[in-house]
DNA sequence: TTTTGAGTTGTTCGA
DNA sequence: GTCGAACAACTCAAA
């Protein structure tokens, strides 16, 4: 009989340091075997063949692999269906309990449910910690315990939560020596799983406090390096959110709002799991989009004419990343002024964007359209040209991704704003009147 | 239960 | 050019 041992099992957690999950596993008096899945159900749904998100995964896990082979130890990846992957390895090693952290997405749960079930069946323990989110789920919730679905009220709550609970740190990284011993595995490479890659620099996982310190100032200036571009790195848990919190607090207020923000739109979700389909208020359904399927791709591929879209989307397109002002125009253009389903321009961001997050987009586009909660009233139509009179006033931005943009060339704008303002005022008025 | 104050990120119009 | 009101009332949170 094999050495019994406990799996630690990395999803959106990739890291070795202050790991909740994975420290309570390197602390449960068994060897870890840390594992990874390539999960067929999720790959398959990506159409671009160079996807980056699947690069980046890959790299994070090289790094991790170079460490624990350090240690002796090595990371176990799979390629396949979280289930049927799970049952070979409860096979081939002596699985007692099986550790991770706490995934809110609805396909996550319903993955953890069934595969909690199978252990259980079995006789194996199933353990997940919050690790993803500073405060998930009840934690910060209202006096009658009901959730909020006003951010600034649940941002009051929040700190006020935080003040009682001061952030933790969890040293997973002291504990290396807690994992199962085993010679080097191989990662699969990414061609072997339909994959390639493309030769892209990521951000770098840390963060400048220049930049921390003049958030709040300079946040909203795409032409201008004012934000973290910490999104990836949280989204796929390279970073630590507590550190993160724990490290700005001090520098900016405006900076911790934004991963209040990102709780938030998380909570939402685990109550709400009918918003990834639905409008978070019902009756915005009913609104009768036109869904023009040329101006949609012209919107895609950053020809609407309007050089401040065009500039955002073509800054999507070519990088993953779109500065977080400019989403805001973009959104509301698509919805306002186009008059197209706040779910297209959600799914083109959940193809393209490397730090796509479901709760943290949908809560996004929703609040754009203005059917979700705590959502821009639906009368405020962005005006391109007040945005980028506000917002990029030298045109740096602009001239970057749009250099054509005063030239005879430039498509002449796909609709007039003041037609178009009037015509969404119309249409959202139909479909909300009592 | 009732009341009161407030609500991420705007725009337009008219005095 | 500047300023306040209207947009449209409504819902939420908390006292």
């Amino acid at each position: 009989m094999s050495t019994p041992v406990v799996l630690f099992w990395f999803r959106r957690d990739l890291r070795l340091a202050d790991n909740v999950g994975l420290f309570a596993a390197l602390n449960s008096g068994l060897p870890v075997q840390p594992i990874f899945i390539f999960d067929t159900e999720i790959l398959e749904e990506l159409e671009d063949k160079e996807d980056r998100r699947v690069q980046f995964i890959h790299q994070a896990l090289e790094r991790m692999q170079e460490v624990l082979t350090e240690c002796g130890a090595t990371l176990d990846v799979r390629h396949g269906k979280p289930l049927a992957i799970i049952q070979k390895l409860c096979k081939q090693y002596s699985v007692r309990s099986v550790y991770t952290n706490e995934d809110y997405e609805p396909y996550a749960r319903q993955r953890d449910e069934q595969i909690a079930k199978w252990l259980q069946k079995n006789g194996i323990e199933f353990h997940a910690y919050k690790d993803q989110v500073i405060f998930a789920k009840q934690e910060v919730v209202k006096d009658d315990g009901k959730p909020y679905t006003v951010f600034t009220p649940y941002s009051r709550k929040w700190r006020a939560h935080l003040l009682q609970h001061p952030i933790r740190s969890f040293g997973s990284e002291k504990k290396l020596n807690a994992f199962y011993p085993q010679k080097p595995l191989a990662i699969p490479s990414l061609k072997s799983m339909g994959f390639q890659a493309a030769e892209l620099a990521f951000p770098p996982d840390r963060w400048n406090k220049k930049v921390i310190q003049q958030y709040k100032q300079q946040r909203d200036l795409p032409g201008v390096e004012g934000t973290s571009r910490l999104g990836v790195h949280l989204r796929f848990g390279t970073i630590s959110v507590r550190q993160l919190a724990k490290e700005t607090a001090s520098l900016s207020e405006s900076f911790v709002n934004e991963l209040i923000w990102r709780d938030f739109y998380h909570m939402i979700l685990w109550h709400f799991p009918q918003i990834v389909h639905q409008s978070f208020k019902p009756e915005y359904d009913r609104i009768q989009w036109r869904n023009n399927t040329k101006e949609f791709d012209a919107w895609c591929a950053g020809r609407t004419g309007y050089p401040i879209v065009d500039a955002g989307m073509r800054e999507l397109n070519a990088t993953g990343y779109m500065h977080n002002r400019v989403r805001m125009i973009v959104a509301s253009f698509l919805t306002k002024h186009l008059l197209i389903d706040w779910r297209w321009g959600e799914a083109y961001f959940a193809k393209k964007l490397l730090d796509f997050d479901l709760a943290a987009n949908n809560g996004g586009w929703q609040w754009a359209a203005g059917s979700g909660c705590d959502a821009a009233p639906y009368f405020r139509v962005f005006n391109p040209y007040l945005q980028t009179q506000k917002f990029d006033p030298e045109f740096r931005y602009i001239r970057k991704w749009v250099p054509e943009w005063e030239e005879f060339s430039y498509p002449k704008p796909i609709v007039v704003h003041e037609e178009a303002r009037k015509r969404c005022l119309a249409t959202y008025a139909v479909a909300l009147k009592k």
